[in-house]
Formats: structure tokens, C-alpha cells, sequence
DNA sequence: GGCGTTGTTCAAGAGTTCCTGAACAGATAG
DNA sequence: CTATCTGTTCAGGAACTCTTGAACAACGCC
């Protein structure tokens, strides 16, 4: 059994983990996640906590965390029964981004709107309703952008997906001759 | 002075702060940012810090970060001198994402390389070189999209940046018919 | 110059989040 | 049935971020 492969392994998950953190989810779960997705077949809670030299509570609720997400299953339903990831995470993504993205972005827009509802009225106010207006159509965009990344159908396979992203760059290559 | 309104801009401040400490960046500056877009003059630090609420000594720093990233800048050099929002902020949000997310996306992909030599010298250890291969396209993908935004020359000008969002989602229109 | 206002710096408090260890519960094997 | 291994729960510790208040420095006005 190879160390240096293990530190590599480690360094894998370490470095999808710091990854997703940025993204807003806690690091364990991408460590988990990773680990996972690399091993060849399905693993167990302790054994994991073991690979990844973490306490084997915080791998429990991290489990936990990741079935509730739908990105992680358990092979049986017995109590016991070691983890898989789910490789396809597209539906989860979208997921997220449509209940917390989008409820954030529609409180900012109803806030915004409000303001300019009263501005409206009083014009020599000390705040600017262009500015304001032009702030709101920012978020709009945002929305706009949004729905557009929501409607999308991602292929499921990874290697579809090259295929995908690929056409995708050669159609927006197109974008920059628009403004 | 009508309270109302100053109630509806600090709701509307606030929520734009939550949105971008969503995004990773602190509340507070999300905030000021908003305030001093929606005042009509260049203000100071010390009227900003009575209309959010908050300590003199958090705008202050607050204010240097945001001068540093290019959001924010004052009227004049002289030391008392108010500030004004920063109205593009395209440049600094390529920007963060050239930096920030390019650097742990190439820190991700060369930490799944080089597990990927490791690998495939060891055929019968429990890792499975398929599926990090699979995560390695993936990577690859999310850094082929991330060179495809900052490729994006986005208007300045908000009015310009609607019919621009208008104009990519026709275009995308198209990406449901690809797959 | 003296005084009030404005901005800066820094130590410390408040509040969060992440993680552990211990106690408990459920399963399996001998 | 007992012993052992695995997973769950929860109180608490460690580390971190956000924010404040106090001390200090710079500027303007009288």
C-alpha cells in the first residue's frame, strides 16, 4: 500500500474541499464527497474518518449532510451500510442556486423596489432614484443570468459535459462581436 | 427629513450586504457601497457611519478595503474628503475571480494530476482512475467557463448591461437545441 | 494657539463556525 | 449473552470573523 498515494489522495480531497468552501459550502463535505468519488468501491463511515484523520462524529453528521443534499448514498439501508458519492451533481447545483441564490436576490429586488416607490415621492431627497433604478436593473440581470444558468440542461456524464462546455464556448465566442 | 425612507435605503443596503457576503465578500461592505451609491453627493465617513448605524472605526476600514478593491473612491486626496461609490464594478469582479477562483481551480487541478501519475502506476489500489479522471474533466470544464466570463466585455453603463443580458439569453436560447 | 470635528489604529469583546471526545445506541460475531 | 465494532448525539473547546470603544493623529475654525 502505497503512502505517497495516500498523501496525494489527501491532498485531492484537501484542495476540492478548500474549492468548494470558496463556493459557500463547508471544506468536509467536498473532502468527503471527494474521497468518495474516488474510491473504487463503496466505503465506510470509520473508514473514512480513518483516510481522512478526522473524528468519526464529524464524519456521521457530514453524512448526514451530504444524503440530505442527494450528494452521497448509502449502498443498503442496513445501519451499517457503507457510502457512495453520486457523481452527478448538476440537480444539486441547480437546486442551491435556485432556493438560496434566488430567494436572495428576489428579497434585494422587493427591497429596492420599495425604496424606489418612496423616493418617487420625494425628489429632492439627499438619494439619487436614477442610481437607484440603475442598482435594480443590475439585479435584474443578475436574475436574467440566473434563470438562464437554471434552464440549462447539463449533460449527466462527465464526459459529455467537455463535449458541452465546449460548444458552449464556441457559441459565446460569438458574444463579443455583439457590443 | 422622511423616516420612511431612510428605513426603506437601509433595508435595501442591508439586503444587497447579504447578498454579497453570500458571494464572499463582508456584509459591511456590500452595504456602504449601496449607500454611497444611492446618495446623490459624495459623502463622508462619518455621516455613512450614522446612517448605517454602525462605528466610526468600521467605516474606516471598511472604506480602505473598499478604495482598494476600486469600489469606492474619494473626491479629493485631501484626508477628509468624501467618498462616492464606484459605479462599474465589472473590472473588480473579473478581477476577484481572475485572482481568488483561478488560483484554487489550478490548485485543484494540479493536486488531481498528480494523484493521476501516482495512479496509474498502482492498478490495484483501492482509488479508481476513471472517476478521477472524471473529476479532472470537470475541473477542467468549470476553469474552461471561468476563462469564458472573463473573455466577456460587459457594458459599462447599467441601461447598456440590460439589453446586453437580453441579447446572451437570446443567444443562449439556442444551447436548449445543442444537447 | 486652543477646540471641536473627522479619520486611523489596535486591543478586546461578542458571536459564529468547526471539530472533538465522551456517552450512548444499534448491530454483528463469537 | 458478552464483547466488539460502527454510527449518532451533544456539550464544550478552539479558532475565526465581525464589531466596538478608546486612544491617538490630522485637519479646520474661531
Amino acid at each position: 500500500m502505497s503512502e505517497r498515494l495516500e498523501r496525494r489522495v489527501l491532498q485531492a480531497c484537501n484542495a476540492v474541499g478548500t474549492l468548494n468552501e470558496y463556493w459557500g459550502f463547508k471544506s468536509i463535505m467536498g473532502r468527503v464527497w471527494t474521497l468518495l468519488v474516488l474510491r473504487r468501491r463503496p466505503t465506510a463511515q470509520s473508514e473514512v474518518a480513518e483516510l481522512l484523520g478526522v473524528s468519526k462524529s464529524l464524519v456521521s453528521s457530514t453524512m448526514t449532510e451530504l444524503v440530505g443534499y442527494g450528494l452521497v448514498r448509502q449502498v443498503s439501508e442496513h445501519r451499517n451500510a457503507p457510502y457512495e458519492a453520486v457523481l452527478d451533481i448538476w440537480p444539486v447545483v441547480t437546486d442551491v442556486l435556485r432556493t438560496r441564490e434566488w430567494m436572495l436576490l428576489e428579497t434585494t429586488r422587493l427591497a429596492l423596489e420599495s425604496t424606489r416607490e418612496e423616493l418617487r415621492d420625494q425628489p429632492d431627497s439627499p438619494y439619487d432614484l436614477e442610481r437607484l433604478e440603475m442598482l435594480l436593473s443590475m439585479v435584474c440581470a443578475i436574475q436574467g443570468l440566473l434563470r438562464l444558468v437554471l434552464s440549462i440542461r447539463m449533460p449527466g456524464s462527465a464526459r459529455a459535459l467537455a463535449d458541452w462546455i465546449k460548444s458552449v464556448t464556441e457559441l459565446i465566442g460569438n458574444l463579443r462581436k455583439l457590443p
